[in-house]
DNA sequence: ATCTTTCGATTGTGATCACAAATATGATGG
DNA sequence: CCATCATATTTGTGATCACAATCGAAAGAT
């Protein structure tokens, strides 16, 4: 039944209080972000209803939806795939993320409660657990969660969206990487972050920001380095 | 068979090359754009299926595309329809325009030869005939037009899907304002981004696109004249 | 041995149908 | 006259099927 290599994809218990489409959807997206779906793999709608046991329909609703969010890309012959990664647009990418999330932070900083700042404690916190326990994956995991949290702290927040949208570009390829975790130990700009945000100062948020952003891809941004990760 | 108010909907001609999908996704996508579906207004998978006059198989997948794009909403209630807005949320949505577009154009100033030029002074010149006709319409799409070959001359270009997102989510909205075309009547700021291009200057390409973006939203940056717009 | 060609198997597309949830409609009671 | 509830209709969801396009592998030619 397998293709050409065969993929491993975490299901996790459906919830009969949601859809069998979002089901799928959701397991389709972080089957993506953890990079089990391996960029170019074609994926067909049976065998994918076969690997998750559903109809072929709930699973051609979530592959429309995952490719009009750049996680998978239908190439003219009608294929879907993990679109593939080079050096170039990988930067671009970072450079994308750079433009959009200090912006969106900086925005956010007014709404951001001393309730919010608790939970992105916690968060942070659960990052250096993480960190601790070499558990790449739910670092990255945990981080998002934190970029998140403050984004959404704006009630009017209309760019997470596209920061999503470039997360699940991105991550099929941060993950491989973050597997070698020698150098990921970077600077703490979460602490630089959380001190922007007591002081209500948008400037020096954005700057953390962009700094968490670009530490955490720099293991990528010399061509040598990213060339290693796309085989 | 009209559920609140009767929606019109321009359909072209279809052509076999493209999949009925494709071409309803066109349409509708078409019909946001111009605003013909009203904000709120709720639509259902049959009724569209009966106005496009297919079946509701490529009506859904459409319309889940065009969800995941921003240019509709599905609400709790699993209702679709074209999001409506505030004030605040259309200032965000300029705001992210100014984010994204200035540095697009900045990236691509490099694949910039005399040849894409060429194309940008003739799409230049339908702007200033439709902007001579009245056509409002066509101004936006013109306009639109001489954005995206600027965007598209990078052929690494990865911004280009996020930016038409926040097209699709303001156009609605655009429309109304500009057949008030009293104000309308801009600096041209696209000769200011061609004389940077020819200059090769990135910074004041940079500052043309970004003063262009305001120009062309200006109409609604006072909450007052956006409130008119929202009826 | 390498490149074409051919033909069977597989795939995406689109239509149709069944069903449960949501909505609208009407009747009933205050 | 308005609110409440029961019923009838409509709607999204998901399954199944038919078909044309596509792909893959084996057979053929050079």
């Amino acid at each position: 039944m397998d293709k050409y290599s065969p993929i491993t994809i975490t299901l996790d218990q459906r919830s009969d209080a949601v859809t069998i489409t979002q089901w799928v959807y959701s397991t389709l997206r972080r089957a993506v972000m953890l990079g089990q779906i391996p960029p170019g793999r074609a994926l067909t709608i049976r065998e994918l209803a076969a690997l998750l046991d559903v109809s072929p329909m709930p699973i051609r609703e979530a592959l429309r939806q995952l490719s009009a969010e750049g996680a998978l890309e239908i190439k003219g012959n009608r294929r879907v795939m993990v679109p593939d990664m080079t050096p170039v647009k990988f930067s671009e990418l970072v450079d994308a993320r750079i433009a959009l999330e200090p912006a969106a932070a900086a925005k956010a900083l007014p709404y951001i409660n001393s309730e919010r700042v608790a939970l992105l404690r916690s968060l942070d916190a659960r990052i250096d657990e993480a960190e601790a326990a070499g558990d790449a994956e739910a670092v990255t995991h945990w981080n998002q969660e934190f970029h998140r949290a403050i984004y959404t702290s704006n009630p009017h927040q209309v760019t997470l969206p596209l920061i999503e949208s470039l997360w699940l570009q991105l991550a099929p390829f941060m993950r491989r990487s973050a597997e070698s975790l020698d150098e990921y130990y970077q600077i703490d700009r979460h602490q630089e972050a959380l001190e922007a945000i007591l002081r209500n100062d948008p400037a020096a948020l954005q700057l953390a920001i962009a700094a968490d952003i670009r530490d955490g891809c720099a293991f990528a941004q010399t061509p040598a380095k990213l060339q290693k990760l796309l085989r």
